[in-house]
RNA sequence: GGAGGAAUGGCCGAGUGGUUGAAGGCGGCGGUCUUGAAAACCGUUGGGCUUGCAAGAGUCCCGAGGGUUCGAAUCCCUCUUCCUCCGCCA
């Protein structure tokens, strides 16, 4: 959510700046909404005024013995009419956030404008494709003949775009966990975190999901619990409520959790292999920052989730994503794409975004600096990418990875972990 | 799932309808004293919103949301969380 006073006194900058994101038609209807709610409120609270002194009246009267009736009676009116304002603030505070809760962040100076991926900016590139002396599989055939992915059994026991992963598949998926959270907490500073895999609305809420993105969830009938859709929304709202000292900033948390999305309206997209899942696993990085270091700490986060890549030595780039592409709660976005042989394209592995206090506001994410002499707390930034999506990371590697003789090969640094150098036929490990 | 109990400011803890935004203590900050520190003493110490150039003024907040009343931290209702006991369970 933006800030509602800054909106206010910088609408027309406001208006330039989200012009990629939003119908100017909205931020008008702000406007008019706010004025309207801001003069009810102003006549409300001068009855409240009104009425507590009535109120202190009475009490004077009868605590020295005298009649208070008259002072009640007046009280009594202002009330009444206190109570019938009172409606009409309440639905202009609806409406108000209704409106508040459809604006998305304002874009960051350095986003690439552009309404679509069309404005997005490549900002560099990593590796080379391989050169394969065969013709590439994509992992769904590939996957299949080794044993070690099942679509079948998968749709049998849940339906579409859901997986079985069988044998080494399985301890693949596995060890890259381990391996990613090893690095993120090892070598980049990071703490690890194992969070609830469902979440209320509220925290759905702090971070962006709700209330404008409900179709892209599962929500558990008969409850207010959801599936949460990435690790964002439980590790973000850890501090949602509280304010921490500035001292302790940045906070550097990452943690593996299975992500599930409905894909409403991805019918049709990516439907082969395990690219658009309804659950996939994916580690995650999240940042609580002060404001003037968040910008540093996007680039470093993002570069800790490329560090995973170029150690699996899988070829990508990193685009800085155009204003309109950008995520609704984001005001920076930094898509790093894997190449992928089987579709002969890059594909996002991970999307790292610097939200500035969009969702600290929501969520209500302070920081106090008592050492600077400010004692007043402000809201603090935040951040998170994919550090990256395993899934992806899977298939990445079963494709780049692949023999001439059917085999996948297993990238150096994974080696250790899984204690074997090959995934062969019928998905042996040797 | 059943039966009880609890929720007050950074923390502890008073407060059962009328200057209580909230006693007292601890902690924090500033000061006096001291070569310095401690102790002691004095002062100070939450946030949101509205209005105003500002100083200030107003309003709301005692887990959350409703209600009763001229007036609610205090009374009533619903919900949430925590604790104890019983049941079930990895």
């Amino acid at each position: 959510m933006l800030d509602p006073g800054w909106l206010r006194r910088n609408f027309e900058e406001a208006k330039l700046r989200l012009k990629y994101r939003i119908e100017p038609k909205i931020l008008d209807e702000f406007l008019d909404t706010d004025n309207n709610r801001r003069s009810a409120v102003t006549e409300i609270e001068a009855l409240k005024s009104q009425r507590n002194r009535l109120s202190a009246e009475v009490a004077r009267a009868k605590r020295t013995g005298q009649n208070a009736t008259a002072a009640m009676e007046r009280s009594k009116a202002v009330g009444a009419q206190i109570k019938q304002r009172e409606d009409a603030v309440k639905s202009l505070d609806a409406e108000l956030s209704g409106i508040l809760n459809v604006i998305p962040n304002i874009p960051h100076e350095s986003t690439p404008p552009g309404k679509d991926e069309s404005g997005n900016v490549e900002i560099s590139k990593w590796g080379a494709p391989p050169d394969f002396t065969f013709k590439p599989k994509p992992h769904w055939d590939l996957g299949v003949e080794l044993g070690i992915l099942d679509f079948e059994r998968a749709a049998k026991i849940a339906g579409a775009r859901f997986a079985v992963y069988r044998g080494a598949g399985a301890k693949l998926e596995r060890k890259l966990i381990d391996f990613m959270l090893d690095v993120h907490t090892q070598e980049h500073g990071y703490s690890e975190i194992l969070p609830p895999f469902i979440v209320n609305s509220n925290s759905l809420y702090g971070t962006g999901q709700l209330p404008k993105f409900s179709g892209d969830l599962f929500k558990l009938e008969g409850t207010d619990y959801w599936l949460t859709p990435t690790a964002e929304v439980p590790v973000t709202n850890l501090f949602a409520g509280e304010t921490l000292s500035a001292g302790e900033l940045p906070i550097k948390l990452t943690a593996f959790t299975p992500s599930f999305r409905s894909e409403a309206g991805s019918y049709g997209r990516d439907v082969r292999g395990i690219i658009r899942q309804h659950q996939f696993q994916k580690v995650e990085l999240v940042k609580f920052a002060l404001p003037e270091q968040s910008y540093d700490e996007l680039e470093s986060l993002t570069a800790d989730a490329e560090d995973i890549l170029r150690r699996l030595q899988l070829p990508y780039r990193k685009v800085a994503l155009s204003a309109g592409d950008t995520s609704f709660s984001s005001a920076k976005t930094y898509d790093l794409e894997v190449w992928l042989p089987g579709l002969g394209q890059y594909k996002e592995i991970s999307s790292c975004s610097n939200f500035e206090a969009f969702q600290a506001r929501r969520a209500g994410i302070r920081f106090r600096d008592r050492a600077a002499g400010k004692s007043k707390a402000q809201l603090a930034h935040t951040l998170n990418g994919s550090g990256l999506a395993v899934g992806r990371t899977w298939l990445a590697i079963v494709e780049n990875y692949q023999q001439a003789d059917g085999s996948v090969r297993v990238p150096e640094a994974l080696q250790p972990y899984l204690d074997a150098e090959r995934i062969a036929a019928g998905g042996r490990l040797v």
